[in-house]
DNA sequence: CTCCTTTTGTTGAAAATTCAACATATTTTA
DNA sequence: TAAAATATGTTGAATTTTCAACAAAAGGAG
């Protein structure tokens, strides 16, 4: 498990949580490390809303299929980041969503009820835990308003347009890179692909951006 | 603060705490009660993000208004829900959203610091209150997980049988009452009202819904 | 009850999206 | 390196949405 400190260390779950509890912590929650090759499923729609995950490498989409196959992308997971809280958190009884890889991914998986009620032993950090997750699930939240704000725009261009400022502000640059390629891009903005590509045409020779791939500058 | 003990009894926030508990504990996170009048606004988008909103009696609107005035619903709060919370724990410095009165309406005011951090009185409570906020944050994100399979459909139609299918299940039952009339829908499933009510004519009298102002049935 | 306001329904034209099909470019792998 | 597979760009037709303008219906105030 020691390999593995530095990332967790990372993982909001364990802020303010010391290097030596968060080791007794691990053993008593009893988290176990999956690895999982690219595309493969990690949690699939329908499962029991049982484990908490933290991707400790990789990343992992949020998707959702509907009855005709599209697919629509959630979110993105990157390593330190928790992901099935919310369902672990509110005792569904089975996912809405399904996991997938999106490169070579390792994952802890950590049983709900290990970190919801406390245990035996009673570790003094189980308080600080909760508190981190519902700073968490807060923050989530949060990430799921900026989505709404993107696609709820009426047109492909403004979608686009309002998914590159915001990664663009996030980034803290005029230049950055998206976790998405173009098809991808599309499920998550819930557009059209080949309108998709048409409009980043348009939008490059209009001279309002540059991109080569998932590399993009606002200029 | 008495006659707002049996709607507060019902918030998720206090629960599991009994009523003497949560008296004492109400002086404690110094509540504050305000009335607003419909349409009133209870946080305009830009503020400080400070408070915690316990909905006691009424309804309130989640909403996001875009540069062009175009107006989207993100949820809709009932008496009993507690609402603003996810800015308040995630501390941002200021609110993404505007909450309007969408009929006469009585909030009580928290002062999210009370709740996050513990006073020095040391209630007992207070590891259960922010037990509950994180059961209410999990439940929150799976509302919006909710409402992007709803709003990700691409046609009016599909976003209308999703969105009442939706809701019959939660109501248990094929008839049913929507919180909206048909801009509010509209602006609710991000699409053209006046497509809306094309849609509604079209499944009526194909003879899928009935409906007649805000009652829905499907058959 | 009547007038006034608000809400809902209807229509046609313009704009945008979706869809299918294919061309081109890039990446992977044998 | 060449072939195969995958990703991206392009096009035109069909579908759908949006927009504006107005008609009809419902609700509220005096």
């Amino acid at each position: 498990m020691k390999k593995y400190l530095e990332i967790l260390k990372k993982c909001p779950l364990f802020d303010k949580i010391d290097d030596e509890s968060l080791v007794r912590m691990l053993t008593c929650l009893g988290g176990r490390v999956v690895s999982f090759d690219k595309k493969y499923t990690v949690f699939a729609e329908g499962a029991r809303a049982k484990y908490i995950g933290i991707l400790l490498s990789g990343s992992v989409q949020i998707i959702q299929v509907d009855y005709y196959g599209n697919r629509n992308i959630l979110s993105v997971i990157r390593a330190g980041e928790v992901f099935a809280e919310a369902f672990a958190c509110a005792e569904v009884d089975s996912l809405p969503v399904t996991v997938i890889a999106d490169e070579p991914s390792e994952v802890m998986l950590i049983d709900s009820s290990h970190i919801l009620h406390t245990c035996s032993n009673n570790c003094g950090f189980h308080q600080q835990l909760i508190y981190n997750l519902m700073k968490d699930l807060a923050s989530k939240t949060i990430m799921f308003h900026q989505r709404i704000e993107i696609t709820s725009k009426r047109t492909t261009r403004e979608k686009l347009l309002s998914y590159l400022n915001m990664q663009s502000k996030s980034a803290g640059a005029r230049e950055f890179d998206i976790p998405f390629d173009r098809q991808e891009l599309a499920d998550y903005l819930e557009v059209d692909r080949s309108g998709l590509s048409v409009e980043i045409g348009k939008l490059r020779r209009e001279g309002i951006i540059e991109n080569r791939k998932n590399h993009f500058v606002i200029l």
